[in-house]
DNA sequence: CCACCGTCCTGGCTGC
DNA sequence: TGCAGCCAGGACGGTG
């Protein structure tokens, strides 16, 4: 579920319940949650760490600890809130005690999300390409990473070592904004094309932090911008803008919805 | 360098 | 109704 407009939206949400916590403990109920360090030493390291900030990085959320940050990656179904101590639901695999009795549940149905301990972030960020809404991700920035690669432009957006935060939904959209073809390589872009797709990941990603990120089924409540995606999830209705049927076809792997008549290759 | 596939998981939906 | 099969916002590792 969670693309860098919900990340972004979780991290505004959390920060005021969660800066300044001290965390007396950690409830693990899946240890596998956890990537890094083994859940023993987790337990013990944590403890009595406080949060000082709240940020994001991609997909990541990074919460700065007294002594170490805490990572959290969402991936396909995870959730984030704090509430007073209680009953876990049976989602909730991992529970950050504050000392305030209030706790942090790290709901992840599927299992895939992940958490890290580490002593500094960039051990598991270092990896990750530019912010997309950073003021030095500029149009050159994005057409230098697109002549670097050979590869259809979905593919190449989701690529987090490429672009850090899009994923299918948000590439989907802004590529439709942009008027490109899901399979058009990235280095056979014009330069007006170039700025067209960083205008449209621009203004695509900053829309949906504004609707709070998208709502979609039963994951993820909170959002409305599900009520304004232009492709993601409407194959066969019409395109917004000329009004022929959206099509869906399988990318890389990946269900992928663009309009034959506005993106054309 | 890149494409493709399986894997990690659960559960909602579809169609028989 | 029951249930098998399919599908899903992500990302990694192995193979060719």
């Amino acid at each position: 579920m969670p693309e860098l407009p919900e990340v972004e939206t979780f991290v505004r949400q959390l920060r005021p319940a969660c800066v300044g916590q001290r965390i007396a403990g950690v409830t693990l109920r899946w240890p596998r949650h956890i990537a890094t360090p083994g859940p023993r030493q987790f337990r013990r390291r944590i403890r009595g760490q406080v949060i000082t900030a709240l940020d994001r990085r991609g997909k990541f959320l990074v919460f700065s600890l007294t002594t170490d940050a805490l990572l959290i990656h969402l991936k396909m179904s995870g959730d984030l809130q704090v509430v007073p101590n209680g009953k876990p639901g049976k989602h909730d695999h991992t529970i950050f005690h504050f000392e305030d009795n209030t706790e942090l549940r790290f709901n992840d149905t599927r299992k895939f999300g992940r958490v890290y301990l580490v002593g500094n972030p960039d051990e598991v960020t270092g990896g990750l390409g530019p912010e997309p809404l950073a003021r030095s991700f500029t149009a050159d920035k994005l057409g230098d990473l697109l002549a670097a690669r050979r590869r259809p432009l979905k593919p190449l957006l989701l690529d987090q070592t490429v672009l850090a935060g899009v994923g299918n939904i948000y590439a989907d959209e802004a590529l439709h904004r942009a008027r490109l073809h899901p399979q058009r390589r990235s280095d056979s872009l014009a330069p007006v094309e170039v700025r067209a797709l960083w205008r449209s990941l621009r203004r695509t990603l900053n829309l949906a932090i504004r609707h709070n990120g998208s709502s979609i089924d039963w994951m993820y409540r909170g959002g409305e911008h599900q009520n304004h995606l232009r492709v993601y999830g409407r194959a066969g209705e019409p395109c917004l803008t000329c009004g022929k049927p959206i099509r869906h076809i399988t990318l890389g792997g990946r269900s992928t919805h663009f309009c034959p008549h506005c993106q054309r290759l």
